[in-house]
DNA sequence: CCAAAAGTGTTGGTTCTACACCCATGG
DNA sequence: CCATGGGTGTAGAACCAACACTTTTGG
């Protein structure tokens, strides 16, 4: 082992990418952990992640090791912070830049990594015990969620491509930890042009969530929507074509917050 | 030269953190560059940083950098974002965390580095040409500063300690490029217990800005403020003894918010 | 028919917006 | 006394919270 090949003249840190993977099942806040193969912390449950390489970005490294470790693909990402205390790793010093991902109840099956490594979900507020300081990684990123979902039309990302007023409500009642007013959030929601109404014809049986603890199928049929025409490109974070003019924009203050 | 001491089994990217320094003068939104003494770019403008030491954490190390470079201390700085774009440094991989920080115009008096650099002030949107990728640095954190300034109350941090009604409705002014009816601004700020009155007697000569533009002096002494007395302390953006008891916080929605 | 869930109306109170108006100060 | 800028009041519109009520479906 120990073939140490690439010299510096000063030190430099190790960097990693990690991502907290949220899922919502129409119940709880889920997060995606794999069990850590090898030391340290065999054995332990941990955040996907991992090295960063030579010729991508750290944005690229975070996709990758999502779609390594998890299978996960296609799915909303967005950087929340670096993590940099020097005792965080014992093999040395790493840094890790941290990234939110939301994923839809679609996208919940999950295969283990390359390396045979578990991956499962867990209740957001009943994790077990787990590696470095990814604890205080979760805690942040719980924190950032919540102004993330003011600042950003993304809660549909931890829906179905079509959902329900009441889904999307669960939502954000989950990861606010309050509730709103049932009727009056369908109304704030229906004045509001974020969500259009889906022709419901034949598409009903396709839709919806399929984890545990769905399709209760009582009472009136619910009506279906998507996000709306106007933001399904903007919810990027930093889509180029929407930063870019931003700057001479008239009007810079926050009034599209999506606050219920 | 060249003495490479520092070797490791796989390749590291060198890590550095920047610094977008903002002021504001009263008029217009300001930030702080230094001159590069250094290839590359030398004689080029661009934000005060540098690399990270392995004994202090990456926000350890932009409050070193801010206080070596420009000799500015104890302002409010917080992280924003990686930037690891894989061609961003021409002397080979650099990744960077980027960081705002608010300065008071009391502490616009800056110095440049211990290297004799220069350090100056620019107007926000006539801004020279820059090193490396800081032109999207800054853009991205012009960005972040507005979402900061709905989420926290830090705007105060551009402000003297204490500071009237119109300088701050300035500064919001500014950040968001709109304008607020200054009566209302008045009356919502009023309601809120963002800002408490300091008993103005003999302490009007004392407060307020002396970057150029200032004092006109004319018409009714306005009265002083400063941040109340319950937000004095959480303006921090991860000051732990907020962050720790969040997580069982009844309600946690995005309730108070700094909309104006 | 009943229970359960989805969707619509109503109403009183609060807040917002766009003003008009008064107050204090320097020249 | 008047120009300038700080501070207060008000009325109509818009918005919000808390409900009652209707509609649709499964059993």
């Amino acid at each position: 082992m120990s073939e140490r090949k690439y010299t510096y003249e000063y030190p430099r840190p190790a960097l990693t990418a990690d991502c907290v993977i949220f899922g919502f099942d129409g119940e709880s806040l889920k997060i995606l952990l794999v069990e850590r193969g090898l030391e340290p912390y065999k054995g332990c449950w941990a955040l996907p992640g991992g090295f960063m390489k030579m010729d991508e970005t750290i944005d690229e490294c975070a996709r990758r090791e999502l779609l390594e470790e998890t299978g996960v693909r296609d799915v909303y990402v967005e950087q929340f912070g670096c993590f940099s205390g020097v005792g965080r790793d014992p093999r040395g010093r790493v840094v890790t830049v941290a990234f939110i991902a939301l994923v839809r109840p679609a996208d919940h099956q999950v295969r283990g990594g390359d390396d045979a490594r578990l991956a499962a979900w867990f209740d957001a507020s009943d994790l077990p015990p787990l590696a470095f300081d990814h604890k205080e990684i979760i805690a942040a990123a719980r924190r950032r969620l919540r102004e993330i979902l003011v600042l950003r039309p993304v809660a549909f990302r931890l829906l179905d491509e079509t959902f329900t007023v009441d889904e999307l409500r669960k939502v954000y009642e989950t990861v606010n930890n309050t509730t709103y007013d049932r009727r009056n959030f369908h109304r704030k929601l229906m004045q509001s042009d974020i969500v259009e109404a889906v022709d419901d014809d034949a598409s009903i049986c396709i839709s919806s969530s399929n984890m545990p603890g769905k399709t209760p199928e009582r009472g009136r049929r619910p009506r279906l929507f998507r996000l709306g025409e106007s933001l399904r490109t903007l919810s990027a974070p930093d889509n180029p074509s929407v930063a870019a003019d931003e700057d001479k924009r008239e009007d810079g203050s926050m009034k599209d917050l999506f606050l219920f």
